[in-house]
RNA sequence: GGCCCCAUGGUCAAGCGGUUAAGACAUCGCCCUUUCACGGCGGUAACACGAGUUCGAAUCUCGUUGGGGUCACCA
């Protein structure tokens, strides 16, 4: 296979859990890089980490890269000629190891033997005034012979294989967002590239296998900034090219406190549970730390692959605003067609309405009143059973209706409704119509006692002659019974 | 603590030397309306600070302050 200029992008996630809005971010816009650009994303899993390895991460990373539309065109279940794609796989092919020991001939590397214990007093020999340990491999065992390293390798002591960095001089590397950035060689720690069970490490097999995949533009967050001089010592030894770099700015929460799971945020897969579109919620993501040209924020993933330019990533931080994804979810559901609407809106309506009424128009009326689907219930609840409620409800000062005219009403559409034979929405506006202009009142005195006897609630979503209609003539009656009983 | 990064309203953000400093969410008010919501209209609200450079700085430079990240045989 050789790189025909095409761009390749890649997610490279770690199964160990469920996947967090960050890893979300990260896989949309190397997606969108590859697509904007008519390029293959592929997707790699990188589990050299086998004591956090978690099982069901694995199906988790497909079924919401799935749900959220970021299909890959290579992956473990794609083969595009660049495989195996799961790091462990290629493990056994032997290529990292072949890899780290070409470093090693070059002087790029070495053997260390040292202990947990020698490294742990190496770092507790260093401590600062807060008293966080400062860790820098001191470079032991790069003094070591070829022949005592070859014994110890014979006698099997265990070890790993260690970066050779320079300490004088800097190093230099280009981000397409940060830009330029240069450090002193002197703080690039010998980092593992070859872990003691035989493993890569993750910066090691990042770099080996983007350069064997041919990846073109590297987007991770800004948290691995500090790391990327010592990525570019490795491509340099190797003679390899750089890819672009992509660093992100991180995402906080409220408390501008980086995101993560031990603080109990939420994870994208939280969030589709808790109600939210995937569409939407790859809108929102899209545009935390990314603006485009034109001033509009609704954007199906379509349309983001065409504008979008990762020229255009932001540097500062961002805070995840859940009350914005709220609000965008919202328009989403807004714009949604009856089928699909339906499918997510009537689960939740009949969570609280068991009783045989018309499902789909009390979800009708719903659709413009809700940001996500879980608060469907709450809304609705008052169908199943006429709420225990308070008679000051009758009391609205803009209405100019109190618990005494609201009696009035009520008892004198009591026996209209019980007469009314055209039990339809137009039977029951007549009603109500004919009354009002019948006694010339304002429409107030009638449908709002007439809504509060028959919902029991201050508010409602749709007013008195929906909910009478869904209701049904005997139990509207029932409920207006109810009131009169109550105001009596 | 060392190193690196960041800094426009409460939040997301536009802005690349000359603008009345956009827009969105949130918030407040008004209108519409049988409630709430939806919708419509409008308001409050920002260039962290201090020096430069320049005729002119949110935009460039330096410093200060504040915030974040990172310093593992985790990714």
């Amino acid at each position: 296979m050789s790189n025909t200029g095409k761009v390749r992008t890649r997610f490279a996630p770690s199964p160990t859990g469920r996947m967090h809005i960050g890893n979300l971010r990260t896989a949309l816009y190397e997606y969108l890089i590859a697509k904007h650009e008519d390029g293959t994303f592929v997707l790699r899993i990188e589990d050299t980490d086998q004591e956090r390895y978690v099982a069901e991460a694995l199906d988790i990373i497909y079924k919401t890269m799935r749900v959220t539309g970021l299909e890959h065109d290579e992956g473990p279940d794609k083969d595009g000629g660049y495989g195996p794609y799961v790091q462990s796989e290629r493990m056994a092919t032997g290529v990292y190891m072949d890899y780290a020991k070409q470093l090693v001939e070059k002087g790029e590397a070495y053997y260390c033997f040292c202990t947990k214990e020698r490294l742990d007093s190496l770092r507790g020999s260093e401590t600062t005034e807060s008293g966080k340990e400062i860790a820098k491999y001191d470079k032991h065992c790069l003094s070591l012979t070829p022949e005592e390293i070859q014994e110890k390798l014979d006698a099997g002591v265990p070890y790993v294989i260690r970066q050779n960095n320079p300490t004088t001089g800097t190093t230099k590397f280009d981000d397409v967002v940060f830009g330029e950035i240069e450090v002193d060689n002197s703080e690039l720690d010998d980092m593992i590239l070859i872990k003691s069970d035989g493993y890569p490490t993750y910066n090691f097999a990042n770099v080996v296998d983007d350069h064997l995949m041919e990846i073109t533009h590297v987007v991770r967050g800004n948290e691995y900034l500090s790391s990327a001089p010592k990525y570019n010592r490795l491509y340099e030894a190797f003679g390899w090219d750089i890819p672009t770099y992509i660093h992100c700015p991180v995402i906080t929460d409220e408390n501008h406190k980086k995101l993560s799971k031990r603080s109990g945020h939420s994870s994208v897969e939280d969030l589709l549970e808790q109600g939210f579109l995937p569409e939407a919620v790859i809108n929102f993501v899209a545009l935390l730390g990314w603006s485009p040209e034109e001033e509009r924020e609704i954007f199906s993933l379509e349309e983001l692959c065409k504008c979008f330019d990762y020229k255009r990533i932001n540097k500062s931080p961002a805070v995840f605003d859940i009350v914005k994804l709220k609000w965008m979810n919202g328009e989403y559901i807004k714009k949604m067609d009856d089928e699909k609407y339906y499918e997510y809106a009537l689960p939740e309506v009949e969570k609280a309405v068991k009783a045989p009424y018309d499902k789909k128009m009390i979800a009708d009326l719903v659709k413009s009143r809700i940001e996500v689907f879980t608060e469907i219930p709450e809304k609705i609840d008052f169908f199943d059973e006429l709420p225990d409620y308070d008679i000051a409800l009758y009391t609205h000062k803009k209405m100019k209706t109190n618990p005494e005219n609201s009696l009035v009403t009520l008892k004198d559409l009591l026996p209209r409704f019980e007469a009314l034979t055209d039990y339809s929405r137009e039977g029951i506006e007549k009603l109500c119509k004919d009354y009002i202009a019948e006694k010339e009142i304002k429409n107030g005195l009638c449908l709002w006692p007439l809504r509060t006897a028959v919902s029991g609630k201050q508010v409602t979503p749709g007013g008195a002659y929906e909910i009478v209609e869904i209701l049904g003539k005997e139990e509207t009656c029932n409920r207006i019974r109810k009131g009169i009983e109550k105001l009596s």
